[in-house]
DNA sequence: GAAGCGAGCAACCGATGGTTGCGCGTGCCG
DNA sequence: CGGCACGCGCAACCATCGGTTGCTCGCTTC
């Protein structure tokens, strides 16, 4: 029952923002700082920095084009944090679950 | 499609001590903030903060006992932030297949 | 009643997410 | 070709947050 996730990983997708990106990103097929700040609450400058930390822990890769500097989702490294995350979830559902069949287990004891 | 996660839980959530404690509140059936700080890296204090937000997004309840505290999950809430985490992976899930499949199709088209 | 333990409160520190302001390079267009 | 506009990066600054230390308060126990 180990809650040994990629700690980098899982706080990249924690931030809400990023997340928002991430799907930005999927939504659009890429995109620029600048343009991805336009569909979101907050500024280039803020954006740069999510897609700085995102860039760091792969989950998106940058190309520079020009003035522009595209990024897009490198899917591979994506799937890999929606699996830790989903195996995360299913822990803790296993868990409930188990809890779960105590309690009832205890509660017929002490009807009988 | 949406990404409206219940914020709150989500980054009650996301830090990954307050999964841990969460953990060890399941696995414990339930504990005291200094009990708890003993089988983690942190302090007392910290602790006790994080419960505090567990304990204000509901994920937690607390009933005073003389001068403890004692601490325990409410499943049912936890049970909704669960499946809350996993619809999340679901969809981005379900997104990268979409993406595959596009690109999978865009890849026959060029071969052809 | 005194000692000890659990909890709460306050001050402080470092990291992080956000902002504004600026300068630099690139690209477009008179 | 020269200038303007746009996209980006860098730096300074601010608020919030997670963590610590140090103290006080209150229950419990001897």
């Amino acid at each position: 029952m180990s809650l040994t996730v990629d700690d980098e990983l899982w706080s990249a997708v924690g931030d809400p923002i990023r997340r928002q990106l991430l799907d930005l990103l999927l939504a659009g097929g890429g995109g620029t700082a600048t343009t991805l700040s336009q569909r979101l609450p907050v500024t280039r400058q803020a954006v740069a920095k999510h897609l700085g930390v995102l860039d760091r822990v792969g989950l998106v890769r940058a190309t520079p084009s020009g003035r522009e500097r595209r990024y897009q989702v490198d899917e591979a490294q994506l799937a890999r944090a929606v699996a830790q995350l989903s195996s995360v979830g299913a822990s803790w559902d296993a868990r409930l679950r188990r809890i779960k069949q105590i309690a009832e287990a205890i509660e017929r004891a002490r009807e009988s």
